[in-house]
RNA sequence: GCGCCCGUAGCUCAAUCGGAUAGAGCAACAGCCUUCUAAGCUGUAGGUUACUGGUUCGAUUCCAGUCGGGCGCACCA
């Protein structure tokens, strides 16, 4: 429609000698300023030197459009475009939706090209807590989204088995299995403090018996800490149907001598330098970067630095046409050294898009408290899913934009849990599917009657014709939120769908058996609003329920 | 101290490239079940968009400053 409108009002530009211009639309707020509205008579206005509404009038009036689509155009406020489209238009996206089913707002727009999120990405030291649950939600959906507009989807989890805090893992097992023999054996300040720590001992106990006592290779310790937190979190993620097809060890990139290569070319491009027996990165001051930055310490063991530049390097070689990075807040300074290191050794850092969501606190009812892996009393994310269910989770962490901070009151969650938002939108399902159940009984023939010769002058009420206009937006939606990489946005648009879906139902009679053709007109729409509510569910990550 | 992010209804948050009377849910108040699921619907109340100035037809949105909060500021990741 959108696009439609753009031809015509190009035509019209030219026909009055204006210059070409992009042309935005907005969805008026209010249902009196119509369907579609443009300010573009206001942008022009500047320009021509003209009042903008002059300028409307002159553009409407020379205007040819299809009286069948726009059933009325008018001129509002300062300068305001505003067109009203015909309930005919969206009496046939009823049967567009009916047609395209789960595939109803998908758009080929990326269809061949591919992209790579990476995100989670936490080294297998723990289980993971609650707060990461905002990472992995906000991730899951975006997936979703960018196969929905087309892309071909790798999700990536890129962890490090080598570095400090993998050895720490190693040496607080260590500990907690000589503590077995010896219960005075000490246990470092900043170990691991969790119980999981005594669980992988003894284990290792088990097996080992013994014979490890007081030895001083730890890489057994390691190694089997590292599997069990691996299957865990592999556990979390699986119960939020999160599935990566590529899990990547940083230790290859040392294997492959990808990162000698890297420092090798920043060195021959003059970009780093030796000092005190470490190697610098020169950084940018006109880029905001206040100092030089180690890559390489003087032990001769590199930064995470380095090895992140050439983990970038590595994936913009794999030819991805887009690649999506999701941190925390706490990573909003380091991702910008690393595409500076990127960009600085000529690759094209533009198709990385880096995602920055704030934190979470948890608050249980008025007490708050840290999500510390060390303390032995974490809140875990599987713990969150346990007290306030799978879906609630998904819902809670996703249904806000990344970009604020996140209160999370437990207690509130859990307490109100048949008031949780999610509910609103699962119920209108499982409503839906109430509606179809009772329909297969009294009125079977609604599900093979042929969508082309639905006769739609039997959908009249506001109801209905304010239920399809929503239907109608889905994929312009879908789009939106993919861009921007903003899921909230498919929840607050489908809350929309639910309202309306819920007025319908109020006011409109769908199964009666004493007037079929409307009860079919009206179940082909209770249809086409379960699809869309289905499909949008999909994206976002929650389940459909059937009954609730 | 410096950098990034944020400040919207009692609470948690929306608001599309700068658009029209700033919207939802929860909490509060008043109604609606003989009828396809009341986890619902209808209505009421609730705001100087932290503050001050600027840019313009028009600012929650952009700019500057002030105040307040979060996160960083390692030869940890």
């Amino acid at each position: 429609m959108k696009k439609y409108l753009n031809t015509i009002l190009n035509e019209t530009f030219q026909k009055l000698n204006f210059p070409a211009k992009e042309i935005q639309f907005d969805k008026p707020k209010e249902e009196k300023f119509g369907d579609i509205s443009t300010n573009t008579a206001m942008l022009l206005a500047k320009e021509l030197k003209t009042s903008p509404r002059k300028i409307a009038e002159e553009i409407i009036s020379n205007l040819e459009y299809d009286k069948h689509l726009i059933s009325k155009i008018e001129i509002a406020g300062a300068g305001f475009i505003n067109f009203f489209i015909s309930d005919n238009f969206y009496k046939n996206v009823l049967k567009k939706i009916l047609e395209s089913e789960i595939d109803y707002g998908r758009l080929d727009l990326h269809n061949g090209q591919t992209a790579n999120l990476e995100w989670v990405s936490a080294n297998p030291t723990g289980l993971l807590h609650a707060g990461h649950g905002r990472q992995v939600a906000l991730g899951k959906a975006i997936a979703n989204l960018l196969e929905w507009i087309g892309y071909k989807v790798d999700r990536e989890y890129y962890y490090n088995d080598a570095g400090n805090q993998m050895e720490n893992l190693a040496k607080s097992v260590y500990a907690r299995y000589m503590q077995i023999f010896d219960p005075d054996f000490p246990f470092a300040d900043d170990g691991y403090a969790g119980d999981y720590i005594k669980q992988i001992a003894e284990i290792i106990y088990n097996e080992k018996k013994d014979s490890l006592k007081n030895s001083s290779d730890l890489s057994y310790f390691k190694k089997t800490g590292e599997q069990y937190n691996f299957e865990l979190i592999k556990k979390t993620l699986d119960r939020l149907n999160v599935h990566h097809n590529i899990f990547f060890n940083e230790t290859s990139l040392y294997e492959n001598s990808t990162i000698t290569k890297t420092l090798e070319e920043f060195k021959a491009k003059g970009l780093s330098y030796e000092e005190d027996g470490a190697v610098w990165l020169k950084m940018d001051p006109a880029e905001g970067f206040q100092k030089n930055k180690v890559i390489v310490k003087t032990s001769g063991e590199p930064t995470y630095r380095l090895p992140d530049i050439a983990y970038h390097i590595d994936k913009i070689n794999r030819g991805y046409d887009l690649i999506i990075d999701i941190f925390g807040s706490d990573h909003g300074d380091t991702y910008k050294e690393v595409l500076f290191g990127v960009r600085s050794l000529g690759y094209d850092s533009d198709k990385i898009k880096v995602i920055i969501h704030q934190m979470v606190t948890f608050k249980m009812g008025d007490e708050s408290f840290k999500m510390s892996k060390r303390s032995d009393k974490s809140y875990h994310l599987d713990d969150l899913m346990d007290d306030i269910g799978v879906d609630a989770t998904q819902f809670f962490f996703v249904m806000r934009g990344a970009n604020t901070h996140l209160d999370f009151d437990i207690a509130l969650a859990k307490d109100q849990s048949e008031k949780n938002p999610v509910y609103y939108l699962q119920y209108a399902h499982a409503r839906l599917c109430g509606i179809l159940r009772n329909a297969d009984e009294h009125i079977p023939e609604y599900k093979t009657a042929d969508i082309d010769n639905l006769n739609l002058e039997l959908i009249k009420t506001d109801e209905e014709i304010r239920l399809l206009k929503v239907l109608s937006r889905f994929p312009e939606e879908v789009l939106g939120a993919a861009e921007n990489y903003e899921p909230h946005r498919i929840i607050s648009y489908l809350n929309e769908v639910a309202e309306n879906f819920h007025r319908f139902y109020h006011n409109n009679r769908v199964v009666d058996p004493e007037n079929k053709p409307l009860s079919i007109s009206r179940l082909k729409i209770c249809t086409a609003v379960k699809q869309v509510l289905k499909n949008g569910f999909d994206i976002i990550g929650i389940s459909a329920p059937e009954r609730m």
